[in-house]
DNA sequence: AACTGTGAAAACTTTCACAGCC
DNA sequence: GGCTGTGAAAGTTTTCACAGTT
């Protein structure tokens, strides 16, 4: 066991080992090696154990990984022994698809608040969470003990949320707009941009010549 | 100009500085350094000119780099000079959210067609996209000739969904199903996880001091 | 003088290969 | 025999530093 700064391709593998070690335990696996992981997430046995390696040792040499304790593992080295408390800034259309989004809950995030400016969305509740305006934010993420904050707002006012956020305990903020945010070293930022994904995708098809280039 | 393999990252920093660089455009800034591209999106100077020496050399030494110009290279080395043709599988709350997306238009993404199994859902338009029956995929796929499909269906018709269109000339897909897809190699496939993001905030958040010295 | 383009060095990540244990 | 854990090697990405151009 080596502490070090663990990278970030770890830390996603480690996601999608759990979700692989929650299937198996659902479908009543008990043992799993690091070839069988390797394979359910597409990458190599070694990877799979060195990214173990990094925060302890948790197999049987001769046997591979006792499912249920491993699932217990590294749902605890991702911080997901208790439901993390999040809040979400903006109730428009990607908002309230992520309200009704049933997964979160069973990977262990809990929507406990959401806010936004519009007075025709504020005050009532979507999918059980209540939707409050944005001059309760300060307060309320204090008072709920929010940790994350996702960001659904238009590109504009997401830096302006950000700096309010900052100075509320929050630790993390997970943005849907794709704007760089300035913002405390101290909190964790991540984006998603489903634009940016597509651009990916644009890059690798149009490089692997899957498309008629005019001569 | 030296054309090897291009990393994810250097192909998801040319997305950022695209974006950068077209808000500089609507702005009237003319000309750009590498420093300020390198500011705009976190990064390093030196970083910036290494990954466009990738695709050749577009900037004049002494003086930067001319924004239209490469904002125009950028986009035809993404493959984005003419509009990309995208089908949405998966009418629920997320795909809706998509279908009202104005962002992905400006970015060079056309959502032509939707398809839902719903009854309810298909027959009429969401945001003027047209949603089709599922017995449709295959023809108007091809019909429309569709480049990139994104799956929001249920995790569990992700992976018949993605068979399907394989047969169909589509040359990537966005899936929001956190499942692994097993896929034609010459397929180009890229996932989205809001649960996944989280999961990486929340290692973020609890190793708050995850840089210990080795062993 | 200012700023790009790029080899070479440093840092980091993945793969290899095998000792150690069940 | 089967499979983990891990140093060492190979491969990849980032940073450095400076020659070259306007």
């Amino acid at each position: 066991m080596n502490l070090r700064k663990i990278s970030e391709s770890t830390v996603r593998r480690l996601s999608l080992y759990l979700n692989l070690l929650r299937d198996m335990s659902d479908a009543g696996t008990e043992v799993v090696s690091s070839v069988d992981l390797a394979g359910g997430i597409g990458t190599t046995a070694a990877q799979v154990r060195k990214d173990l390696s990094n925060f302890g040792s948790f197999g049987k040499r001769g046997q591979g990984y006792v499912v249920e304790d491993l699932r217990a593992s590294i749902e605890s080295i991702l911080g997901l022994v208790r439901p993390r408390r999040v809040a979400l800034v903006g109730a428009g259309k990607i908002g309230s698809a992520l309200l009704g989004y049933r997964d979160l809950r069973t990977r262990g995030f809990e929507i406990i608040v959401a806010f936004d400016i519009d007075p025709e969305k504020y005050g009532r509740k979507v999918f059980d969470v209540p939707v409050l305006p944005m001059d309760q934010l300060e307060q309320r993420l204090s008072a709920d003990r929010i940790e994350i904050v996702i960001l659904a707002t238009p590109p504009a006012v997401a830096q302006e949320v950000a700096n309010r956020v900052t100075a509320s305990g929050v630790a993390g903020i997970l943005s849907f707009a794709a704007s760089k945010l300035e913002t405390d070293a101290t909190l964790a930022v991540r984006w998603m941009d489903v634009a940016l994904e597509l651009e990916g995708l644009s890059f690798l098809i149009s490089a692997a010549g899957n498309e008629v280039e005019e001569s």
